[in-house]
DNA sequence: AACCGCGGTGAATCCTTAC
DNA sequence: AGTAAGGATTCACCGCGGT
């Protein structure tokens, strides 16, 4: 396990396999033919060349997102944002990236079994041309899923939506073909409530996060519970899974630790070298742990605004402080305006009082036919309306 | 308002404002040619066809996805798609989709004005070929928006992930046009954080979804908590919004209740008669609460010279940063004074911390009786004094 | 010991106006 | 059109060192 392979190796195997030959072949014989716990060297479509047909059971692809930054960006404290500038990331056109995107999905397609399943990861910068190259390649949707970044970094400059997120795809071979999906295990994971599409996860830092030198050994490492959740959901124990763009190994690891077989490609040495060291120290679960990972859930918290948006506060309703000493009308942004001074619930509550701080769902009531109530109370309806 | 009218009848008009002359209108006369409150009646490519290039603010659209629904499929030139169900001939059915998806973003493209914005909500089955096909047309993506719904449909047969979500896209016209995105107002409605990309709101359900004989109107009636939030953050007051996918008009009803100018494009006449039904019904805010928190950049600039020349800040005043790190003295001109460096406020503040920039009326401070205020207190002072 | 403040940082298409 | 200058702008989490 962990072993770099050089790509020409495999030269010899490469002709003996592809085709049809290799469907005549059993599923023991086909295995011991695959370079297993091995990190292919070179360009992920080369190295994919050197896999037979129809042997993977789930390939996962983090591929370049073809970011097109423009200059620097410092953060309002003067700091510098450290940005994805690496060369493999930098394409010419979009007809370029697109060509690209073509050539490795279509190898993946050709080495994944035809009951096997593709997910990809990307951001709103590649993940659309990905989606639909892999339709055009005849690969079918299953589901879209959303991973809803806890702590994702800030828009500094407030230009737009903070970008909280990023889009998997997971797709099967095609629109008739079957593919693995583990209900109860997803189910048993969420508290007894069906999986959604969109996923709370923080993003990978702390002790999880390789360094080298005090450095990030890598860019864009992604977090090993995405990477849990995908194959508890997707794969079985001693399934294999390719990942063409192996980077530290996220996937190797995760893999090694769910008693799942796999296979990487990667073209940087020093990732090549992290990924060994990483998936060495891994440790194999025993299958009774592999249940026991809970998903945590967190209280839903409610701006002022959603119940703005909703229609439990309209815009133009009068609110007032428990001994009416204050009064402000409510603004269709959720803000409150009272003689010339305006801001939240809260800074506008606090200016008002002359605090540092003040609770404005507590402060501010308003009149609920000749009841008086806190916005508070306005609030409670809406989560009970809101419940999943 | 809510008048529905027929295409035809624009057909000279059509005419008269496309191309260049358009731009020699004065923004009021471009206005008056715009059917504003009207419900165009026919296939959306040729509705927009009737409409002056460079006439719009924003577009928001919510086109219909299903790929077996062929008879909703029309090519650019307005010729019908036959529908294409056979599994085998998927990539043809995507083609059709592809070059309908083409003919209204390209229309919608011409009547954008070069600082409008696109806006557009799908699923998985078409949100890719719509994403990819705007980027090839020219339109810069902003954000990808998550609506994240508390109340999905769950997904009955346990087959696949909860489809828990819809997609939007914002888009620019371009790399370098300007859009509008009140950032105030959207930090303002999310309790003074950022807005993200993930917007948690109910499906459109209960009294807000329109019925017709006990039986909902139209089957995928988006609610009006979704475009409250487009609007308020990427539109003005007076704007002019077009959904040329207008179905029951819940652009149309949002809009006029937010002061925004609609247009809508609709075939069907049974959903533009709830339309204009719903929207006959609803009524406008008054103009303070649909006013929003504003931006900084649009209060009136200051020079800090005008400050010292109106005694707000005298010469000599010694002032420094919050940490004490480094001191300077205001000089007669404006210009600070600091150990042989010398600068505007901002200049000197980026050159001591060896920053890239630095915002003066922020960093500097100065001792007011036994406080210490920033620079910012004493302009806030000076606007209030000055204001007309 | 527990708590607090400070510094660091993360897949980011991140400014506007005047001259 | 290009350049220079003004000045607006951040959230969650982790680790460390001091109290």
């Amino acid at each position: 396990m962990g072993q770099v392979i050089e790509t020409k190796a495999k030269g010899a195997a490469q002709v003996a396999h592809k085709g049809k030959a290799a469907s005549r072949l059993t599923a023991e014989d086909l295995r011991k033919l695959l370079p297993l716990g091995e990190i292919l060297d070179g360009d992920c479509i080369e190295a994919m060349r050197s896999l037979p047909d129809n042997s993977v059971d789930m390939v996962f692809a983090d591929p370049p997102y073809n970011l097109q930054l423009g200059g620097d960006l410092n953060r309002p404290d003067g700091s510098h944002v450290d940005a994805v500038t690496d060369d493999w990331d930098h394409f010419d056109s979009f007809r370029a990236y697109d060509e690209f995107t073509r050539g490795w999905l279509a190898e993946a397609r050709r080495v994944l079994k035809p009951n096997g399943s593709l997910w990809v990861i990307g951001s709103y910068h590649n993940i659309f041309r990905v989606g639909a190259t892999l339709q055009d390649l005849g690969f079918w949707i299953l589901n879209d899923i959303i991973w809803r970044k806890t702590n994702p970094m800030p828009n500094f400059r407030g230009t737009r939506f903070t970008n909280a997120h990023e889009t998997l795809i997971w797709a099967g071979m095609g629109e008739k073909s079957r593919y693995t999906f583990n209900y109860r295990a997803m189910k048993t994971l969420n508290d007894e409530l069906q999986m959604r599409s969109d996923w709370v996860l923080p993003i990978c830092s702390g002790a999880e996060r390789l360094k080298e030198n005090g450095h990030k050994a890598h860019p864009t490492q992604k977090p090993e519970s995405l990477l849990y959740r995908v194959m508890l959901a997707t794969t079985n124990k001693g399934d294999v899974v390719l990942d063409p763009f192996f980077g530290t190994g996220t996937t190797g690891a995760v893999a090694k630790r769910l008693g799942r077989e796999w296979i990487g490609c990667e073209r940087e040495s020093k990732y090549r070298r992290v990924a060994t060291a990483r998936i060495e120290k891994e440790l194999p679960l025993d299958e009774s742990a592999i249940t026991t990972m809970q998903a945590k859930r967190s209280a839903p918290r409610v701006a002022f605004g959603a119940l703005v948006e909703a229609g439990y506060v309209k815009p133009g309703t009068v609110v007032f402080d428990k001994k009416r000493r204050w009064e402000a009308t409510v603004r269709a942004d959720g803000s409150l305006v009272s003689n010339k001074q305006d801001g939240s619930i809260h800074a506008l509550g606090a200016k008002l009082q002359g605090a540092p701080s003040c609770n404005g769902w507590t402060f501010w009531h308003f009149e609920d036919g000749n009841e008086i109530k806190p916005l508070d109370a306005a609030r409670d309806l809406y989560r009970l309306a809101t419940e999943d």
